[in-house]
DNA sequence: CTGAAAGCGCTTACAG
DNA sequence: CTGAAAGCGCTTACAG
């Protein structure tokens, strides 16, 4: 492996102003960036990225944290993240936490591991932010939950505009005649940890109102149950909520990993969809396509959230820029989940 | 940030006996020794990675190269294996590339870059190994692929024993009664730079060599359709395969979410499974379990294979010792989609 | 068993 | 515009 002394000995300069070329700064003349340059890729060299890093006392790394393992939408993300860093030539390591640890305390002991220059949070609650972000200096950004009432100048947010997709998603079984409406999932005002602009909570807030506005009565003690983002947490509540609610004729599943859980218990409590029980889900990951019946949802747009997070941070990391916090735009698609209430 | 030479000062030993203390060295008195972790742990030291690295020209972290981002078992290894990786207190990269690119060559890059002390490659081709990682010189896994053959000495291989699994599926098929039986993905022989040791191939060994003992006859021309590790890609194939070959009545898919699109295509069809075709998948991927009808599948044991090849790694990044090559048992796991075939 | 010192490969004031 | 030199925080022969 060639090291900069090797730069430097071949091309005829000095390590000093190798080192200016290679991070392009402004005072070396032409002839030196143009000869060291030819070097520099005859001898494919590769800075050390060690030495760097202890010089700088920073890494060149994105750190990203990932609350939620089982969360199939933040795994479409991760993806997009992913691929977005590398096509700008960054490196990313990735943290992978389960969804009652506290992303925040695990992101202030990377930054002191690791010293990233950038954190990047799939999933998360404003909760923790709120106590303890204050820790964290470098760019950051929160995908998934809506970080404007924070105040943090470090910090941005791009999100799905959940209340307004979820009033989509309920307006749709309010039109095909739907009256008795159970709500799957999701945190209604401050419970569990969870704060008012965290999307569970933003997209039960959605829904209610859209129920308000329609005039459609709805009891949370009756026509709702909380549920974990996974298919196996929407069999066991869906189960739950259809015993004790039996004359519901829709669900909207605040993920559509929940619904496809409920779906699958209606069916095992013989119950048929949408004949039976018409049900909405929310995200729009693959499995929606391809069940049975397809899954009427909220289409996230996924490759946009990731793209556009990602470009924000490294412009941060680069530039001072302040920090924004941005809806992105959804799509409301058909199914055959959804038909209107027999009778 | 207090650094190594803080704690020496502190403790009134000189930095070279407070950085013994730190690696576990032998050769420090229990005095010494007793008062330095004291010290440490007050001061809440942690060395700086950077420095370390840079000395020892070696990081200590473990990349892990991810082939073909679209496929869910592969997500739930990646978990599984990151997991298992944290609770022994190390720290992991991760790289998603696509499932047409070269995952040695990425690797070999990734060396140079972050000089990782370990390499996990989930998903792979055998072909790319036997090219390229002589290149590669840290302790290695190669998880879903059977490595034994390339004779690297530096490479474990950890797989479900895909031949007798694919075999066991099959033989479930032929028991129900089914002689007409489609295989939908993977590869026979030498295609497409796969090679016979990769789980695709392997997997239509097994089924191959089930059916020919049942005394069944496959044409691969007639009853076999190649497929990408997806939902999407199994419907178009399966559509194809049996507007192709109509009197199949079962198909064996060589993974769940192949299965989960072939479900769904046929449904399109017009077609009920299993009433009117049979399906069997491979994985035992969640989607499968609340799948309408629920999945037949050979079930992976995801978290073996992780926990497996993490301790194998570690204990050849610390010591001595011969890479392994593993079988790990699976599970034939009954669901809704195969039927007798009908008349 | 312990300390003093070299050196890993860089970046960045400082001088010219 | 360029070079010489300090120093980032460690590890590891070397000497005692």
């Amino acid at each position: 492996m060639a090291t900069i002394q090797d730069i430097a000995r071949i091309s005829g300069y000095s390590i000093g102003t190798v080192s200016r070329v290679i991070n392009n700064r402004a005072d070396v003349s032409a002839e030196a960036r143009r000869k060291i340059e030819e070097v520099v890729r005859e001898q494919n060299y590769q800075p050390n990225s060690s030495a760097r890093m202890l010089r700088q006392s920073i890494s060149s790394e994105i750190s990203i944290v990932v609350r939620g393992v089982r969360n199939v939408f933040l795994q479409s993300l991760l993806e997009g993240v992913q691929i977005r860093i590398r096509d700008n030539g960054e490196i990313a390591n990735v943290q992978f936490i389960r969804e009652t640890d506290d992303e925040v305390a695990v992101a202030v002991q990377v930054l002191q591991n690791l010293k990233p220059k950038g954190l990047i949070f799939l999933g998360g609650s404003t909760k923790n932010f709120q106590e303890d972000f204050s820790k964290i200096n470098v760019p950051s950004v929160l995908i998934s939950a809506d970080a404007s009432g924070l105040g943090f100048d470090n910090l941005s947010s791009f999100t799905t505009d959940d209340v307004n997709a979820a009033a989509r998603a309920v307006g749709e079984l309010v039109s095909q005649g739907h009256r008795r409406i159970g709500i799957l999932g999701g945190y209604p005002g401050d419970a569990e940890g969870m704060r008012p602009n965290d999307s569970p909570a933003q997209r039960i807030r959605g829904a209610l109102e859209e129920l308000e506005k329609s005039g459609i009565a709805f009891d949370l003690e009756r026509d709702y149950e909380e549920s974990p983002f996974s298919a196996e947490g929407g069999y066991h509540t869906a189960e739950k909520l259809l015993l004790r609610t039996p004359d519901l004729t829709a669900i909207f599943a605040i993920s559509d990993s929940i619904a496809i859980g409920a779906m699958r218990a209606f069916r095992d409590m013989g119950l048929r969809v949408p004949e039976d029980i018409s049900v909405v889900g929310f995200d729009g990951i693959t499995a929606a396509k391809y069940s049975v019946p397809r899954l009427a949802t909220i289409q996230q747009d996924a490759t946009l959230l990731a793209n556009k997070s990602v470009d924000d941070l490294l412009m941060r990391i680069s530039y001072e820029r302040t920090a924004v916090h941005e809806k992105i735009p959804y799509l409301y698609v058909n199914g055959e989940s959804v038909a209107q209430p027999r009778e």
